[in-house]
Order: structure tokens, then sequence, then C-alpha cells
RNA sequence: GGUCCGUUCGUCUAGGGGUUAGGACACCAGAUUUUCAUUCUGGUAACACGGGUUCGAUUCCCGUACGGACUACCA
């Protein structure tokens, strides 16, 4: 296989979800089995829920985990900058083709304009109520304005946003290495907004342009963007980018631990289990969440349990480094329905690893829990030793010690 | 509501037209361990339902049910 150009592409809107930590997961695994280049692109293009703190997050967890980036935000790249908030001069651009070649067009319409039509069309039954070829001649925009009143309303700088223009009646097909051919009629996709009124583009353009640009080959993302990818579909043929479009694998969700839904903030609080890879305090709540690290969760632990969430290698292999799983991993072997959130398999590989380890290094988390200077390194490692094989987690290290110790042999030391 | 996606033990999953449907977590029982934990052995437990196709379907096709995602100038 060639090599892969991947790209994780979180926004800084908060911390970082561990199902985006699979994501990463996926990525990274191919970019690596195939020597690849794994890439880190920040989706800021909302400037509304702009999380100060997120990015840094965001990179400190990829960090924690071992997912290493070869381009990004903080070690630059051919294709820098790597925040789309600095590439607007970029999307304006292609926006402007597409409206030249009559892809898509300018809407004027106001929010109150917009709510008027939705009720509108709900209230004579129509099923869906969009921006779309059956409403869009009736709205504000360059196909029902005259040239130059569209110039007119440009140079007075009325607000706008621009459209893309969807054909009216047409199937779009897509290959999702992961769920076959996908097919989507053309009706069923509303005009999107590419460019937003105060300038940038939304998801939809910017992510379609950056993975040209980059060179991306594979895109791995969450399903919740496979109703859209038929509109990502468009935007590469109007483009004229259809023969170097990625290809696509939409993952599966990682469900809520009981009942369904996806999983959420709330059911890890309930369940009494993190959902962030580091502690994450929101800086306008102030509230904190834990994170898996700071809960006493080995990396390696967590990476592997994630990576069997909707993967498998088809052996009875269930412990496996990064190495191994680089090794191993293959899309097409990535399953195509959503996956419980198990903590208690996440346990029971944590403590797998915490027994795997080598004394010395479970020293470090024994020391760093213990007051300076009240125990050597060589004492801690020998404890370590001897309490590894009765832990789950590492902080057990410290806690478990006194209550242990008193039953293990005279010959290690208290 | 509409569109799209999905459905094998409680959970993660393997498998695939003819199998005793395999493994792991969890659970239960026993053994080892001066208690606990670890470890070992064994056990309970699954192809959502209905129609086709077929000599034969859990596996292929079509429906139904159920679940999920999407349906923003959010990503």
């Amino acid at each position: 296989m060639p090599p892969a150009r991947v790209r994780f592409a979180p926004s800084p809107t908060g911390a970082l979800h561990i199902g985006g930590v699979r994501t990463a997961l996926y990525n990274y695994l191919l970019a690596k089995k195939t020597n690849g280049t794994m890439i880190l692109r920040i989706e800021d293009t909302d400037q509304t829920r702009y999380v100060p703190g997120a990015e840094e997050y965001i990179l400190k967890s990829l960090e924690w985990v071992g997912i290493k980036i070869d381009e990004g935000v903080a070690q630059g790249g051919p294709h820098a900058p790597y925040r789309q908030s600095e590439r607007k001069a970029i999307y304006k651009q292609y926006a402007q083709k597409l409206i030249d070649e009559g892809n898509a067009y300018y809407a004027f319409d106001s929010e109150e304009e917009l709510e008027a039509m939705r009720n509108r069309l709900k209230a004579t039954g129509s099923t869906h109520q969009q921006y779309s070829a059956t409403t869009r001649m009736m709205m504000d925009n360059s196909l029902t304005l005259s040239k130059s009143e569209v110039a007119q309303k440009l140079a007075a700088g009325n607000p706008y946003v621009i459209r893309l223009k969807v054909p009216d009646s047409e199937e779009i097909e897509l290959n999702d290495l992961i769920r076959g051919e996908v097919k989507v009629h053309s009706s069923q996709i509303d005009d999107k907004v590419l460019m937003k009124s105060d300038g940038m583009p939304t998801y939809h353009l910017a992510n379609v342009v950056d993975d040209y640009l980059m060179q991306i080959t594979h895109v791995i993302r969450g399903e919740e963007w496979l109703p859209s990818a038929p509109l990502h579909v468009l935007l590469y043929r109007f483009l004229g980018w259809e023969k170097q479009m990625p290809q696509f694998a939409h993952l599966p969700l990682l469900l809520k631990p009981d009942g369904n839904g996806k999983l959420s903030k709330r059911d890890a609080d309930k369940a009494g289990f993190p959902l962030f890879p580091l502690n994450w305090t929101d800086p306008n709540t102030g509230e904190l969440s834990k994170g898996f690290c700071e809960s006493g969760y080995l990396p390696d632990a967590l990476i592997n349990f994630l990576a069997f969430l909707g993967w498998n290698p088809g052996t009875e292999q269930e412990i496996f480094s990064m190495h191994e799983l680089i090794d191993s991993f293959t899309v097409e072997r990535i399953g195509k329905a959503g996956a419980r959130f198990d903590i208690l398999k996440a346990q029971w590989y944590n403590q797998q690893y915490l027994k795997a380890k080598p004394d010395d290094e479970l020293a470090a988390y024994l020391l760093a829990a213990l007051p300076s200077n009240s125990c050597s390194k060589e004492k801690a490692a020998k404890i370590c030793g001897v309490l590894k094989e009765r832990v789950t987690f590492t902080h057990d290290l410290a806690t478990q010690r006194a209550s242990s110790l008193k039953h293990l042999p005279n010959t290690i030391p208290r």
C-alpha cells in the first residue's frame, strides 16, 4: 500500500472526547502502517465556539496516548498553516471559483426570512424544510436578483453567505471503505452554506479544500459525517478534484454503556469513569472533568482498549502494543456497528499492562504520590514489584500499600 | 417526520450456506495462595423477527421491528 496521508481534524471547542482519541488512533495506525504521514489540523472556523486552552489540551492529550504528529500546528509542515482560521483567504478563492462557474451563489436572506421559509414549508406539510432546488428561487439570492442588484448589495456591504447550488435531481454515490456503496439523492441535500457572513468557511468547504491541498489520501472520521459525505463528493467534483478525492471511512460511534445513544459526558459522570484523556477544567464554568491519566490509567492500556472498540485483528490475541497495532491494522477490519463503552474491560486492560510494566517504571507513579524523599527509588521499585500483581490503577500503588503490605512476606521493605 | 447507517452471548467481537457458532471482559463454581489480589480449571450465556432463494440459511435477497446518526451561517 502506498504511503497514506491522513489527518485528525478536531475543533478546539473543549476537551478531546475519547471517541475523538479513537478516531485519531485509527488515522495514526493507517499512517504508520503505510509509512505515511499523520497530520493534525485545527478546525477553528467557528469563532463563537472557540475555547481557550482547548488546542493545547488536544496536543497534550495526543502526546500522552502516544500518537505522534508528523505535520501540524506545533511542528509545521509543507502545507502550513494548519489552523483553518489562518487559511481564510484560501477558502475565499475557491468559493469565488464556485460562484464564477455557477456552482454556488450569494444569499442575502436574514435569519428571520429563513425561519419564515421553514415555517411556511412546515405548514404545507412538506417533509423537509430546506434551502434547496425547490425553494431557492423564492429566496433573496443572486439567482433571483438581477446582476446589478447583487453588485449593489455586495458593494453596500450587506451581509451575505455563499451557498452551494446542489443539482436538483441526481443520484450521488460514494464508496465508503467500511460501508461500501452509499447512495444519496441530491434532492435530499440542501444548499449548504459554504462561506458564512463573517467571512469564515463552514466545515464543508474548509474540509474539502484543505484535504485536497494537503493531499489527504484517506478521510477517517466519525459516522456523524456520513450524511454530509455526498455533499463533499459534490464539492470535489465542482472544484475539479474528483480524481484526487480521498477515500472515505466513516467510523461507527462509541455508545453509552447502558441503553443507547452517543457516549456523552453525562453518561461517563453517571457511571463514574472519565471521558477525556487528561483532566480538563472548563474555562467558562470552572468545572473539572476527570481524565484517564489522572484516574490511574496507563496510556498504552487505554490505546489497546480503544483500538478494540470497533476493530479487531481476527486472531485471538487481546494484548497489543502500539507497534503491534500498527502491524496488524487494516481499515477493512473495522466493524460497522456502534460499540458500547465498557469501562470494566478498560480496567482489565489497565491491570494487564500494569502487571507487565517493569518495576522501576512503576516506581515513578508511587514516588509521585509519596512525600518527596520519603522513599528511595530502589525501595519503591521493590514495593511496586510486589504490589503490581494486585492493583488495577497506578494510584493503587500508593493507596494499597498499607493494607496489602502487612500480608506480604517480611523480605520486602515497608 | 424525512434521508442515511446499523443489528452474533449482558458487553467487545470471530466466523460464515452444512460448525459442538470460537475468543475476551463481566458473572458463577472449584483449585492454588496463611486472608485479599494474582494465577489456573470448569460453567451459564448469542445469530432481532417474518418471508423468500436453496437439498440446506445464523450466513445471500426483500420486508418488519428495534437502535443510531444527520436534518444550523456547529463541527
